[in-house]
DNA sequence: GAGTGATCATCT
DNA sequence: AGATGATCACTC
């Protein structure tokens, strides 16, 4: 077992810690970090998240930045089936509703989490217990240049449409590989955005996700070379 | 309320 | 069965 607190002063660091708890169930990991195992991820649903990250060390909190600022990592579970198949889409980052005129792609918050991702695999069938799904072989992942350009135009859609007033027309069918969905505590969390006549109003706060085709994709990409 | 970690619950 | 829209826990 690695040492869990300590932060990765490498990449490398970073990943060899990443492989060497490939294969391990996450009730031995979670019995070795002194935490709780749930018997259901229903109240839980960070459970796994939280896990590795302080397994490998990465910063808590609720900043937006990377996991690794300093290294220039973000660190991702994903749940896979048996046959290796995203079993849920991946959250990046809040979409800003309100000020965004000045963004673009290249300085926005989607392109900098995602740059440089540490892909962890937890695989488990989603009525499996948490506890008894296994920790998968780990991918330090960077986007190449067809991923960027995908995840650039919907990016570039979406906003575009945010900008227009449109906020509240934008499904998560938008997108090939970025998709726009509410990302709140409830339906009763609201906050201000740009209505169709250029006044505010009230919405759903929303969050960017990677669809399930994009992250079987790249995983696809790198484990079958 | 806004951000982090995500999965749940329901509809098609 | 897979995807969409809704929701859970926690911190600040």
């Amino acid at each position: 077992m690695n040492n869990p607190i300590l932060r990765p002063e490498s990449v490398s660091q970073l990943l060899e810690h990443a492989q060497e708890l490939a294969g391990l169930p996450l009730a031995a990991l979670a019995h070795n970090l002194n935490q709780p195992v749930p018997d259901n991820l229903r109240r839980d649903k960070g459970w796994i998240g939280q896990l590795l990250e302080l397994s490998l060390g990465a910063s808590a909190g609720s900043k937006p930045e990377q996991d690794f600022p300093e290294l220039g990592v973000e660190l991702k579970t994903i749940p896979l089936d048996a046959a290796a198949r995203p079993l849920e889409t991946t959250f990046v980052c809040v979409a800003p509703l309100l000020n965004i005129a000045g963004l673009s792609w290249e300085t926005s918050n989607v392109r900098n989490k995602l740059s440089r991702v540490l892909w962890i695999p937890v695989i488990g069938e989603r009525d499996m217990p948490p506890g008894e799904r296994l920790i998968g072989q780990p991918l330090l992942w960077t986007p190449n240049e067809e991923e960027e350009w995908l995840l650039r135009q919907d990016w570039e859609e979406i906003m575009e449409l945010i900008s227009l007033g449109r906020v509240q027309e934008i499904t998560a069918r938008h997108g090939q590989a970025l998709q726009l969905r509410p990302k709140a505590a409830n339906g009763r969390a609201l906050t201000d955005a740009i209505g169709p006549d250029g006044n505010y109003i009230q919405t759903r706060p929303r969050g960017f996700y990677l669809k399930t085709s994009f992250t079987a994709a790249l995983l696809a990409r790198h484990f079958m070379l």
